[in-house]
DNA sequence: GCGTAACCCTACGCACGAGTAGGTATGCTC
DNA sequence: GAGCATACCTACTCGTGCGTAGGGTTACGC
């Protein structure tokens, strides 16, 4: 009679993907207090003990989501820039591809992105992630000045670093915002407004506050 | 006896106001849901129910914090960037007036802005706010542009118009961390990424993908 | 000086949701 | 097929914190 269980039994690491699945689904909806681990766990098709025993608590789960989606996103950059491509290619292909990860993740990456700035358990997950990227774009910069036979300061470097992430940042919530709009135009477009910007201080061109 | 009560009578605006204050550093500290309605009371001196006679539940009093710093941010960026000058001259003075603004309320406006960005029920006031600036930037550019005799769609613009803004934002967020940092340094940085690049987009210089 | 409105308090009710205790079934190993 | 680990469940406890009931006190108009 009991041949056919209802639900089948899962491997551990079957189950736990499912659950990151159903998490990164519910913290996006709700975020991450409203969300409740009941919900979770009813969407993971699993009870909450199951969810406490392989991923631990609340905030020990949503640092995991936050984790697997952060790496597969920068795996998906790292795989479009090769290091050995000039850096305006380097920095469209970069882009081009997290944009389309944004864009192929909407109510994934994105929302939970966003939860993460505010909460402060989170500050130190998310500016990890975001140095190394600040880190990637700066390292660009630094690379096509030298070859240019030119300096910056670093804290500079950083700076306008920061600015350009936060930029693609932002786009990247607007594209989440809208579904019809295309990822690989917003890439276009931030390239305009990035690299043209950047090309600029690279050729020594910068702008000066006025006499006043 | 009682002639010197031990606390003081006050009318309610003045005591709206100290609320309000208590309730900006609170929720800046502790973040929205951590924040409790008891520790708010505390800080302002005043005891819960008057917090929710006056400006009534937690969400509500948030939205009142955020409306307040919101409207006084703008107050100071308007009062700043005149109508009548040229574009890079209002855009240097917005910005400076604005992260004058930010580094003046570190733990204030830029943590209250990033938890706001998280949460749903708030992400309608917060829409607001950034559509105002963006209409701002983008009046800007577009104002510019016509002096230039040139024209670009209104989507484009709105969306480099994001793209500053955001940038903008992720400064501000960078200058609240960094207590050491100079608003006006800042501000010239940003300049520097923003206006060159918005520059040459003006002058009809544009960035094309490659064929690939 | 007396009523009334505004200011202010001490206590509670109550829902919600994180995390756990304690137990059952299933498959795998030898 | 006995033993054991792993997968899985139902049914709780318990803290926390929002929001309120109900009542006291000071100022102010008349």
């Amino acid at each position: 009679m009991s041949s056919v269980p209802a639900f089948k039994r899962l491997p551990r690491a079957v189950r736990e993907q499912q659950m990151l699945d159903a998490a990164v689904k519910v913290f996006s909806r709700r975020g991450f207090h409203a969300a409740s681990m009941d919900e979770i766990a009813e969407d993971a098709g699993i009870s909450k003990p199951m969810v406490y025993a392989y991923l631990g608590t609340k905030e020990e789960l949503f640092v995991a989501c936050l984790h697997r989606e952060g790496t597969r996103m920068m795996q998906a950059i790292a795989g479009a820039a090769a290091p050995d491509l000039p850096a305006d290619e380097r920095l469209w292909r970069g882009l081009r591809a997290f944009f389309g990860f944004v864009g192929a993740h909407r109510d994934g990456w994105a929302v939970l992105y966003r939860q993460a700035r505010g909460e402060q358990p989170f500050a130190g997950e998310l500016a990890t992630m975001r140095a190394r990227l600040v880190e990637v774009v700066a390292g660009m910069l630094d690379h096509a000045l030298r070859a240019d036979g030119r300096e910056i300061a670093a804290i500079d470097l950083e700076v306008v670093a920061y600015a350009l992430v936060g930029a693609t940042e932002s786009l990247a919530d607007w594209l989440a915002d809208h579904p019809d709009a295309e990822p690989e135009k917003t890439a276009t477009r931030m390239m305009n407004v990035a690299w043209l910007g950047a090309a600029q201080l690279l050729h020594g061109v910068t702008w000066r506050p006025p006499a006043d």
